[in-house]
RNA sequence: GGUCCCAUCGUCUAACGGUUAGGACACCAGGUUUUCAUCCUGGCAAUUCGGGUUCGAUUCCCGGUGGGAUCACCA
């Protein structure tokens, strides 16, 4: 048997998004289970549409996501291409494609068309207003040699297009669709060769496929209705066509094909949230497959282990991005701490600066919080800055302002007592919690005032954890009885 | 509009033709807790409709309805 070869082919005219970053994992992860090849295509055929970075985008992307191709764009502090059917790069392809639309006009599988825009959309126009579906109407099929000879003798713009037969059925299985049946009279006279001389899609995609030896083509299910051009592409050039498995669409909320308008998609602003890339990767995997067992929790390898095409769905489905919090937050809580510190520095400018013990104690605490590595700058100022509070915040609910200051006063001397080695969380609770029974007061009327008093917020980690980590500052003892006191003095 | 695709809780999904239609997210309630989060318990919530086939349809077939994709010298 064939060595398995899927692709991914993005198009470099935006940043990469999570459509392409889920289609790229499942050509991916069916390359790896079947011992194949995963190779990366750039289809930048379309000149003006180009994105400056889109393609080191792209590149970045699967390298972030661990989905390294074997073959095409490799990342290596830059961009560069690499493998047996280099280039990858379409634009650079120019001559092989005009060879075979070439040789398509020879066999009269396609024909030069010299009609102009204008007359093109006068067509479509009035094709519309009879309520026809619009289609080319082959005027230029009927034009003579020596007429076409004469035209491009001349250098009049002309573009190449494929010759449909007509009243034939196309027919082919798709691996998770199942067989598909479209007629040929439902299918437009394809432009395949652009008077500016790129190809488009069609003709691109399937020479590149064919030349590149990729036997199955893994993509969204947009691409169906155009798959029997490309078959009728195959069967012209006397190729044997690709095995099709078509995707599911990703759906926004509204259930639209996921799109710049509708929903986020763009993969790297996912990133910039603080999503991790191997929760994203592992939310993406369950949109459209699953494993046919209860697990939703994988690493690349389980996900590598356990695909295969016929668990995948047919419908689409929503990106939910609340599910996606949930897996964020089970991977942001797996990391070690180490590994939360080196990734969340960019969210938190004082990680530089601070003493490291003080912010690792930080994210210690909250790491168990946290949905999106984004949120952690908000969750703890309070351990940078003086919190500004309302003093009513520091009365428990079930308590009075007179005991909220009575209980702080007496805190604030115990704890001007005690030694520094002494603020370590749990020496902290068995010596605060004694005191509680001791006075026969309650825990609540004693830690709420506390806790607000060191974090000014209504929710937060307790005061024996806040305490605990003030204590890795030098300096720490004093600013814990300095919060104290300030609390002391509002409720005056 | 033509063509094609699709159809189980709000969402992601499971269920050889026989299950009290299962799990997860979200939501609600309770437990733990000074608060929040975590964690544990419980709850709410679905087979689009109509015909067949069958002893029996979520499941197979047909039709309706609904949703989506696509119809460029964009991919």
């Amino acid at each position: 048997m064939a060595e398995i070869r899927t692709r991914i082919a993005p198009s470099p005219t935006g940043f990469a998004h999570v459509g392409t970053l889920r289609s790229a994992l499942f050509n991916f992860l069916f390359a790896r289970k079947n011992h194949g090849k995963f190779v990366l295509r750039v289809e930048d055929t379309d000149q003006n549409r180009l994105v400056e970075g889109a393609l080191e985008d792209v590149v970045k992307v699967l390298h972030d996501f661990k989905l390294d191709p074997d073959e095409g764009f490799v990342w290596d502090n830059g961009v560069k291409e690499q493998g047996p059917y280099a280039p990858y790069l379409q634009s650079k392809r120019l001559p092989i494609y005009k060879k075979y639309a070439e040789e398509l006009i020879e066999k009269n599988h396609a024909y030069y068309c010299f009609c102009t825009p204008q007359r093109l959309e006068d067509l479509r126009k009035s094709q519309e207003a009879q309520k026809l579906p619009p289609k080319y109407d082959k005027l230029c099929l009927s034009l003579s040699k020596e007429e076409v000879q004469q035209k491009l003798a001349n250098n009049e713009p002309h573009v190449i297009r494929l010759n449909v037969p007509a009243d034939q059925t196309i027919r082919f299985t798709d691996l998770i669709h199942g067989e598909i049946s479209i007629s040929t009279n439902d299918i437009d006279d394809q432009v395949l060769l652009k008077s500016d001389g790129f190809p488009t899609y069609h003709l691109a995609v399937v020479v590149d496929d064919y030349l590149m030896n990729i036997n199955y083509v893994l993509r969204g299910d947009e691409w169906l209705p155009s798959t029997p051009k490309h078959i009728l592409l195959y069967s012209a050039f006397g190729w044997p066509s690709p095995q099709y498995a078509h995707l599911p669409l990703l759906l926004s909320k509204s259930k639209k094909k996921l799109s710049k308008r509708e929903g986020d998609v763009a993969v790297k602003d996912f990133l910039a949230q603080g999503y991790l890339p191997e929760a994203l990767l592992n939310f993406v995997a369950l949109l459209g497959w699953n494993p046919k067992t209860e697990q939703e929790i994988f690493t690349l390898d389980e996900l590598i282990e356990q695909f295969s095409l016929d668990k995948v769905n047919k419908s689409g489905a929503v990106f939910d991005l609340e599910k996606l919090d949930w897996i964020n937050g089970l991977y942001i809580r797996k990391l070690s701490l180490e590994e939360l510190f080196a990734r969340i520095s960019e969210y938190l400018s004082e990680a530089k600066t601070a003493p490291r013990e003080f912010v690792l104690k930080i994210l210690g605490l909250e790491q168990g919080r946290l949905k999106k590595l984004s949120e952690i700058g908000d969750r703890v100022r309070y351990f940078f800055h003086e919190p500004e509070y309302d003093p009513a915040l520091l009365v428990w609910k079930k308590g009075s302002a007179e005991t909220a200051k009575q209980n702080l006063i007496m805190l604030s001397s115990v704890l001007s007592n005690f030694d520094k080695s002494e603020f370590i969380k749990d020496n902290l609770e068995l010596k605060i919690k004694n005191l509680i029974t001791e006075k026969d007061l309650t825990n609540g009327e004693v830690l709420w005032p506390l806790r607000v008093a060191l974090s000014g917020l209504e929710a937060s980690p307790s005061p024996f954890e806040i305490m605990d980590a003030f204590s890795a500052l030098p300096g720490g003892k004093e600013i814990i009885l300095k919060r104290l006191q300030n609390a002391i003095n509002s409720l005056a």
